[in-house]
DNA sequence: TAGCAGTTCCGAAACGTTTCGGAAAAAACA
DNA sequence: TGTTTTTTCCGAAACGTTTCGGAACTGCTA
């Protein structure tokens, strides 16, 4: 392998030289800068960025921790999007991104990260309440959540006001008429999972009307659990004419359930959805949903994790905005 | 930072030792081993990964690489199913995968890895006639292709019979009667673009048909480009009466503007798609198919890749298989 | 001519591991 | 007892970079 030590040799310079000439440090005048960078090309040399690491110890690397996509959450085009946005910025600043899909909770996030010579990282679709994350809460490592609010030293996040977005979807629901409206909802254990029952709940109870745990299903956020558990909920109560979905992905299963009792969409039942996939204009009738933008929401994380490892004091939680998309379903 | 040396002092011991130790080598019996161990983790020890594959010159990290996210395709999950499969395999072998989602050619794939110290790879959705890729194929730098062929000295390859299952496809559709098939194409750089499109050809000329360029339309592996080719060839050629799409993504979007042209489906057009999406089994009518199990794809490119490295000489080109969807919309 | 500042350079240590060659200690044998 | 083998240990170098403190030049002023 090509080094430093070779660059210098070439040029006959000294290693220390080199490494400031190729790294725009000061104390070089351009004449040797210009032959080092001319030389380090002709012999093909790499920068070891493990050595780099090593010794300068940090990276510039910026981590994305991803988990739990064993089988249970299926469309995971929002990942991908999430993690378009990360890149974008991470390229226009200097950084790269590197993404670990895990599996396993580790033992620590920090020292995950610590053992790689990440020096901050952004968590998605973690749970909120294990172990581990509860320590990495109370540590002072760089850490930006996404889609969970966090907060401590050196922590951030970024979200969406889950449960006003519910509210608003089911107002719309509500002025339409519909009396018994039924929520298909997510992973028990995700954090937007709960914001969005609250916002469920809240609407019901400014419209009078007392929320039911019959009216209620789980869906875990995967397509077939929402379609079962419509058909669950319709045969126990046949008359309900609405239904919110903490997902869009879920809202396809509610609504071929729907096609496959033979009801009338959206005659006799309306839906909602969550998140404004793409996907939502093509299915029929034509999704009403809450429209997310997943690659802004990855660009703020990735800005807010380096400034926080920067630590420039700033906002520390960025609350996106939704849209409302009001179309055929309602 | 918690170090070997700190170990190694709380146990009165050599740094060597401590690390012989560690790393379950031989030369240390199995009292001091034990100690090592309740001390390492007392103290609080974690190594570091990077000066470990510094000092020993690689890492345990398989890299995939995975370009053109930018825009381009917009539906994914078959990225995530790699992935997944991947990491189920890196996992029990004691690897640990790290994703790459690059939008530049880097100037070189191999120094690209090389840089971070990652002994091989696996590449994703490469335009397989750019400048860096070529050289790549002539080093002998480790890596495996995913959905694209590639062959050389440490090279593999995950692929499937793409031609061959078009053209099976494609002779359930002329079986019905179809007479005027016409083909929504992928982007034009891609492997599997080609094989699916020569397999299209070659089971019409089998069926005596000819080809024809006026039936051929570029989705670009895009719902909505898929979408507007499928409008404007029926406009051109109002009987069309058969759809092969080089995508189940872009087979939506032909579905979508059939219906908008107030075409019975399938009555009067067959539609056959690619992938084998879960989601397909939502859409109306039901999509025919041909799945591919993507997860199993990283699996074997993880495990060829894995061979590779270790030199182990194997099959380089495995090929899976597929599964003809025969459904509703045929 | 010496004194001084500014610029350009370099040696050596450090980052935390692994590993080679050999040394010390323990065990086995004569 | 001394000799050999086996087991357990250690010092030191190496991986490729960054960085600190100081050294060697250059050109300028007094």
């Amino acid at each position: 392998m090509i080094g430093l030590k070779d660059v210098a040799q070439a040029c006959g310079l000294s290693v220390t030289q080199v490494s400031r000439a190729l790294n725009g440090k000061s104390d070089v005048s351009l004449a040797t800068r210009e032959r080092v960078e001319r030389v380090a090309a002709q012999i093909g040399y790499v920068k070891n960025l493990t050595a780099q690491s090593l010794s300068s110890k940090q990276s510039n690397q910026l981590a994305v921790i991803i988990r739990g996509l064993d089988g249970k959450r299926e469309s995971t085009s929002f990942v991908i999007d999430a993690i378009r946005g990360i890149n974008a910025f991470a390229r226009q600043n200097g950084y790269e991104t590197v993404v670990h899909f895990i599996e396993e909770i580790p033992e620590s996030y920090e020292s995950y990260c610590r053992q790689r010579g990440v020096g901050g990282m952004m968590l998605f679709n973690v749970n909120f309440n294990d172990e581990s994350f509860i320590r990495l809460q109370e540590s002072s490592f760089p850490c930006v959540g996404i889609d969970m609010a966090m907060s401590g030293e050196n922590k951030g996040c970024v979200i969406v006001n889950n449960a006003n977005y519910t509210t608003l979807a089911m107002q719309q629901l509500i002025k339409r008429g519909r009396k018994k409206i039924a929520l298909i909802a997510g992973d028990p254990g995700a954090f937007v999972t709960i914001e969005r029952q609250s916002g469920y709940e809240m609407a019901l109870r400014q419209a009078g009307m007392e929320p039911d745990p019959k009216l209620m299903g789980c869906g875990e956020f995967r397509l077939e659990d929402a379609r079962s558990e419509t058909l669950r909920l319709m045969k126990e109560s046949p008359d309900i004419d609405g239904f919110f979905c903490m997902s869009d992905l879920m809202a396809i299963g509610t609504i071929d359930a729907l096609n496959s009792l033979g009801y009338k969409l959206p005659e006799q039942v309306s839906i909602f959805g969550f998140d404004g996939l793409p996907l939502t204009d093509y299915i029929h009738p034509v999704l009403s949903t809450i429209k997310q933008d997943h690659i802004k929401k990855g660009y703020h994380a990735a800005r807010l994790l380096t400034q926080i490892m920067r630590g420039e004091q700033d906002e520390r939680t960025v609350v996106l905005p939704c849209e409302l998309w009001l179309r055929e379903s309602l």
